[in-house]
DNA sequence: ATACTTACGACTAACTTACGAGTATTTAGT
DNA sequence: ACTAAATACTCGTAAGTTAGTCGTAAGTAT
């Protein structure tokens, strides 16, 4: 069932990983084809009829669905998470230009989590020190009690997050340090929440 | 039933969410309009209709109810994994008679996963402390280079896996211990990849 | 009265699919 | 080594489908 591929089906099929890995959703075809030097979008729907016969290619949701390409499930104990850049507290998230990676236990890998990698020892009320890496769920909410990377007035911190009625509170771990209050005139907004800080080996 | 979201229908859930969190209830049509930047409130009528026709989202109270608007699927991140035991350096693995169970971040919760507790320091050769937990997916084969919990000839131990042509090598990691050489007499059983260790705050 | 939800029709942009006709590259047979 | 045949890949275009958008007006609860 599972024919062998050719280097360029490989390449299709690495090209829509990274993709999804990377902007959280499928490239539609048009993307492919620049993506991959065509100059039809025959050539890609060809690419993709074949792919899904030979069985290393799904389509969630029926004909027609949009982004909806997904590679038949392998799984490898680890892959990689895009590294988007560094964070530092105070300042807002430094991106990275070149997609770098990082490798991640397999469970961890979804489109829509991400790597930063912390830069000083500003958060070391985190118990999470300069070099360190967390692993990053992208969202816009958190649940109370979560720890959150957020954009505070434009400055980036990461914190517990404990919403109240009409403000909320943003707690570090370690108690010596201060507690924020965050009123409506404030411009906060959630990046994401940390699923897990790990070291380089 | 449960249709793939699209990324407007994401941020849409998205936003309900956070709102709901941040005020205390769920965002009024012409709320979730303004803060989406829609110029009409039948845009956000669709998303509400469609979403619901999904199963993505719910009303509670009956139509016309006011602010009504609770996702269905939540994304928890985090869940339960079983604590099957302690591993300790040079003895098989101690099971726990009852169930406990460690908080892990959701992608790591399957049902080939469970977690160890590290007795002793015996392990510290590969950075893993007294106290420390290790998540390990159950699993007989390794790819050369993982960390795996393995069973020599009766005693435990967690090592890096590298298999040769006719033996296995085991490497700790801190390159002052010493590489175990496995031969075909041995009696050597892999128990699972560790995915991850962490510690307790 | 005020603050909301619901319904409708028409429209567009984004995207997938189908088709027909090719050109390269690998494989198999003599 | 030469040739036939299959396989892998490419092109352009047109048609079809779906997600998302708009504005307005009418209905409903407090």
């Amino acid at each position: 069932m599972q024919k062998p591929l050719s280097t360029k089906q490989q390449q299709f099929l690495d090209l829509i990983q990274r993709h999804a890995l990377t902007y959280g959703q499928s490239p539609s075809y048009a993307e492919i084809m620049s993506a991959l030097r065509f100059s039809s979008l025959g050539t890609v729907n060809w690419y993709v009829k074949t792919l899904i016969k030979n069985g290393h290619l799904n389509r969630t949701g029926g004909p027609n669905s949009k982004r909806a390409l997904t590679l038949t499930e392998k799984h490898p104990a680890s892959a990689r998470l895009p590294l988007l850049g560094f964070i530092a507290a105070g300042t807002p998230i430094e991106a990275l230009e070149n997609a770098e990676s990082v490798e991640v236990p397999a469970p961890l890998v979804h489109p829509d989590n991400f790597v930063l990698k912390i830069k000083g020892n500003s958060m070391i009320d985190d118990h999470i020190e300069d070099g360190d890496y967390i692993i990053v769920r992208k969202t816009q909410s958190a649940e109370p009690g979560q720890s959150i990377v957020a954009l505070i007035n434009g400055e980036a911190t990461l914190k517990r997050y404990y919403p109240q009625n009409h403000k909320i509170e943003l707690h570090p771990r370690n108690p010596d340090y201060p507690i924020i209050h965050i009123n409506e005139t404030d411009d906060f907004q959630i990046n994401g929440i940390v699923l897990y800080s790990f070291r380089e080996y």
